[in-house]
RNA sequence: GGUCCGUUCGUCUAGGGGUUAGGACACCAGAUUUUCAUUCUGGCAACACGGGUUCGAUUCCCGUACGGACUACCA
């Protein structure tokens, strides 16, 4: 058997879209998982389309994701260069082999021409390609004589070099993916093989590189599924059938409601990041925040995206990277196209968060206080992270739902204090400032008992106590326990917060 | 319009000629936590439709509907 190669082959037309991702990750697993290579080849063949940085940004998503690289323009590899635009001279000697062997041909039709041969087939009510049906009626080396062809190409008349489908053919894929595909070759057009600022399309850039690189699976979005005959087409006038790659065609990631391809717009809308990481348009300045930026941990962003067309067959769905290589397939991708539902996604964050030891969720906690200029000792750090750990979701969970340790509430919500701050709870609040023992620390347990004793001898339930002190406490309804709220906080801390609250807010009764 | 692809709970999906159609997210309820969250238990909820084939079809075949991709000198 060959060796799996494998390739992520993106064009540095903007920053890498999450679809582009996981087709990135399939790559990545089927690779790993058969102990193959991976490579990045950078597809800009369209100059025009070109985006500064772009490259830059898709080589460090993939970085901070994991994703690693055999082979590529860093790496470097024998089957350099691994930027196309770099591989012209390749590609000028292919196209001359397709042009000798009569499966390619010089066209000449100015962009109008073809504008009006659409025009007219349309009018007709016939399909308006430039195929097998219309290549007679054009300006091309089918049609104009050798001495007229030699005459244009050396007076430098623009052309394009375009492929000449064999009408007729029965061209069959054997998707990995969708099984068997078949389409008769009269119905593709005459492609555009090379452009006339002498640049290849995608289509001859592609089928010559991934031949050149020893590719042994193509494994791309559902996009190429149309094009898949042509290329099929192309390895057969190359002569190349036998070492032409499996196909594996990946079902498109949807829109989280309604119809069609995940977008920008619709991640936009949402509110949930569609780049891995923060992109700035080059034109319009636009900041796009990424999945990084925004709190999602590489392994859980990519558990999640893996999910999104694949299953393992079993009822796990906790995958780490090195269990997802073991457990991939490309049998078991499904063919239908997945919505993009990013609440899955949050709940995978929040799992690998949880996992996480105290010591390195302390680190996130750490970077927020230091950014805001907030002092704090490491083991309390870990005592609020520990505290917290049960209820968030994002790093920046840690600093948003502790700066209650660190800033006292300057205002209380009222709804609760309309409804928790009864008088009993009041007197018993009162009596606790001096139920305090006078030291700085104090231990849950401790606090936990001296508010017990107090609310015993005032005769007041603690189910009445409890919301009016985290309400002194916190200004809300919610936080995480109590005892411990009061532990971090510190005697000191309590008392002041209990007398300030005492006098801000007003019994209901 | 043409070519191709797809369709199981709201979402991601398992399954596959005879099943109480399974799991997860979300949602709801109960238990625990004398607060909140966690956790646990339970609940809600699906085979697009029509015709075949068959003793039997959600599963196989054909249509229809709906959705999608492609239809550039973009990838």
């Amino acid at each position: 058997m060959r060796e799996t190669r494998v390739r992520f082959a993106p064009s540095p037309t903007g920053a890498l879209h999450i679809g582009g991702v996981r087709t990135a990750l399939y790559n990545y697993l089927l690779a790993r998982k058969n102990g193959g290579k991976m490579l990045l080849r950078i597809e800009d063949t369209d100059q025009s389309r070109f985006v500064e940085g772009a490259e830059e940004y898709i080589k460090k998503s993939l970085n901070w994701l994991g994703i690693d690289l055999d082979e590529g323009p860093d790496q470097g590899g024998e089957f350099g260069p691994y930027r196309q635009s770099d591989r012209k001279d390749i590609y000028e000697r292919y196209i001359k082999q397709l042009i000798e062997t009569g499966n390619a041909y010089y066209a000449f039709d100015t962009p109008e021409q073809l504008e009006d041969m659409r025009e007219r087939i349309k009018n007709e009510g016939g399909n308006a390609q430039y195929g097998c049906e219309t290549r007679a009626q054009m300006h091309n080396s089918l049609t104009l004589s050798t001495a007229e062809v030699s005459r244009r190409l050396g007076a430098r008349e623009p052309y394009v070099v375009r492929v000449k489908i064999e009408p007729n053919q029965q061209v069959v894929l054997h998707d990995l993916i969708r099984g068997e595909v078949t389409v008769n070759s009269t119905s593709l057009d005459d492609k555009v093989l090379m452009k006339s600022d002498g640049m290849p399309t995608y289509h001859l850039a592609n089928v010559v590189d991934d031949y050149l690189m020893k590719i042994s699976h193509v494994i791309r979005g559902e996009e190429w599924l149309p094009s898949a005959p042509l290329h099929i087409l192309l390895y057969r006038y190359f002569g190349w059938e036998k070492e032409a790659p499996q196909f594996a065609h990946l079902p498109l990631l949807l829109k989280p409601n309604g119809n069609g391809k995940l977008s920008k717009r619709d991640a936009d809308q949402m509110g949930f990041p569609i780049f891995p990481l923060n992109w700035t348009d080059p034109t319009s300045k636009e900041l796009a925040i990424g999945f990084k930026e925004s709190g999602y941990l590489p392994d859980a962003l990519l558990n999640f995206l893996a999910f999104l067309g694949w299953n393992p067959g079993s009822d796990q769905e906790i995958f780490s990277i090195s269990e997802l290589t073991q457990a991939f397939s490309l049998e078991r991708i499904g063919k239908a196209g997945a919505k993009f539902d990013i609440e899955k996604a949050k709940w995978y964050n929040q799992h690998y968060l949880r996992s996480k030891s105290n010591e390195e969720l302390a680190a996130f906690l750490h970077t927020d206080l230091s950014n805001a200029k907030i002092d704090c000792s490491k083991d309390k750090e870990i005592q609020i992270v520990n505290a917290l750990k049960e209820r968030v979701t994002f790093p920046k969970d840690f600093y948003e739902m502790g700066l209650v340790f660190f800033e006292a509430p300057k205002s209380f919500d009222e709804k609760i204090a309309s409804k928790k701050w009864t008088s009993e709870a009041v007197q018993v609040l009162s009596a606790l400032i001096s139920a305090f023992p006078a030291t700085k620390e104090i231990s849950a347990e401790t606090a936990h008992t001296i508010i017990q004793e107090v609310s015993a001898k005032q005769g007041v339930g603690q189910g009445k106590v409890m919301p009016a002190l985290r309400l002194a406490l916190t200004g809300g309804a919610s936080g995480p326990d109590l005892m411990t709220t009061i532990e971090i906080l510190g005697v000191k801390e309590t008392q002041k917060r209990l007398s300030f609250a005492l006098t801000e807010i007003r019994p209901n009764d």
